[in-house]
DNA sequence: TCCGATCGATAAGCAACGTTTATCGTTCTG
DNA sequence: CAGAACGATAAACGTTGCTTATCGATCGGA
């Protein structure tokens, strides 16, 4: 049994592709082919149904992969704490993003990164459910997403800021903000419903008994707010305009009545033993960053 | 990185020699030697202290053997879970027992054998902390010790049966049972105080009142009979007893007001990912077993 | 129905690795 | 001070894992 076989073993599973999980893992696909055929000579099972123009794995080799997964990511941990005693942290921190959230990522990581200038980053574009989901199977190390909306998997919650909400319009607004009742009626440009922020954006017109129609649904918030300059106002995270600022031609005032805020943070797989870049990168955040701009 | 220079580090780590660690591992002296200089070489650190004549680990090998071990933990699952799916779970469970459990240990674990029969047992006598730790530090896979007393560490505890507590002596004795409070003023043979056997028999006379002098102090439940015969009374749990049956010239009866009894029962590594061998071992247990002679 | 593309398996050659036995220098011990 | 035990080193050997090149099979489109 060799690590690499676990590695190649892995990246079959994600790729579902000989020739596209040797090119994952810098090898070529017969190295692969082999590394394989002998792992389940070991083991005496067929891991992989070959008969199919995909790769399919098999059941037991869909359960041996999360061991793999296991040993792998112990190997990384190892690693990366050898880089840690060694004076350098090494290694690539994979995280996981939810669309709204992607605003704040470089102010969040911006510590890290010069703390620890070996580090790679590597950030996905993922909704709250493929957070759990990747955490779980050892695909992304930390997710920054919604801590206090809907139900978290078995993960550890790190607040890291609050996220306020904003209507954005091409109009020229009166007053200082705008109450959610004030909506009552109108036309708006949403995200999708199966993005979380929506969700919240619901609850919250629910409850102040506003009722809008959303006449465009996106799941690109650049595409929302487009959209707002097309005509269509819209709801956005407040970290968004922190980002941009306010388009040219564009207002955008706090949402109040009530003000409402909804907690952001990072999520980890819970251990015992916590992955050094893990690590290094929630000490990063002492004390509590907010987004900012640039 | 390799799994063997893995499983070397491990050994090193328990067994501070190169040499002991090669024996262990079926391997040469060189052998091991070599791995871990490629090992050190490959982290630019250095694990062992060369020095000294007894082979210990630097402080970055201390860590680095942890995660090592989560890595091997996981190889393991791997291999065992393979053998449950090709249909004989193999491999070695390692269960770590605390002495007065040791007579049940073969009723509890006879249907895991019977049922499985190339799976390796390994029992080892332990004292309730150290088999807190060895399951920590993956140096064994289940413990069975006293659940409702100590505090236990981050264990997942599964209860096998209640234990119950004899009174042993040479002479005859009239009745059917015997009160914790008529031993006050007794001269017995006890286990020592390190035992958690020991810790409960205190807190039983002490609550009722009773005051014995410890007038032998072993940690051997053996030794402990041997005085019995030799004229010191004492109290054993009932798994001895239905172990070996009274011995000859001896008579046992329960202590009574109160009828006391502590629940013994398994203790296994928190885990999302159970490993196969210990989960074939939990379900060997249904319907929950007591002891009884073989 | 056939051609081309793509997939994974196989073959052959090669370099690197892990292991062994034998031996050396060092350190602790009686 | 002699002997034993320890770990490092050297040399030799078999194995492993990797590469490039190529094959047979399968799927899709004209």
């Amino acid at each position: 049994m060799n690590v690499r076989q676990l590695e190649y073993l892995d990246a079959l599973a994600r790729e579902r592709s000989f020739r596209r999980a040797a090119e994952e893992c810098n090898a070529s696909q017969p190295a692969v082919s082999i590394a394989i055929a002998k792992l389940e000579g070991e083991l005496g099972l067929e891991l992989i149904h070959r008969h199919r123009r995909e790769a399919v794995l098999t059941a037991p080799g869909e359960a041996l992969v999360r061991w793999a997964r296991e040993a792998l990511a112990a190997v990384r941990g190892l690693t990366e704490e050898a880089g840690r005693f060694a004076g350098v942290l090494t290694g690539r921190l994979r995280l996981g993003v939810i669309p709204t959230a992607l605003p704040a990522v470089a102010g969040i990581t911006k510590e890290l990164l010069s703390a620890h200038p070996d580090i790679r980053l590597e950030i996905r574009s993922l909704t709250s459910d493929e957070i759990v989901d990747e955490l779980a199977s050892f695909r992304i190390d930390v997710g920054l997403t919604y801590l206090d909306n809907e139900p978290l998997g078995a993960v550890t919650p790190i607040p890291v800021y609050e996220e306020g909400y904003l209507y954005l319009t091409a109009e020229d607004l009166p007053g200082e903000s705008v109450r959610w009742g004030d909506l009552d009626g109108g036309r708006l440009c949403l995200l999708t419903p199966d993005m979380q922020n929506r969700r919240i954006v619901e609850a919250a017109l629910r409850r102040s008994g506003a009722e809008v129609t959303a006449v465009v649904e996106t799941n690109s918030i650049s595409a929302l707010i487009s959209y707002v300059r097309a005509g269509w106002p819209s709801i956005v995270p407040d970290a968004w305009v922190a980002l941009y600022g306010v388009p040219e031609g564009m207002s955008a005032v706090p949402l109040v009545a009530p003000e409402m805020s909804h907690s952001v943070g990072l999520v980890t797989r819970v251990t015992d033993l916590p992955q050094p870049l893990v690590k290094a990168f929630v000490e990063s955040l002492d004390p509590p960053r907010v987004p900012s701009s640039p």
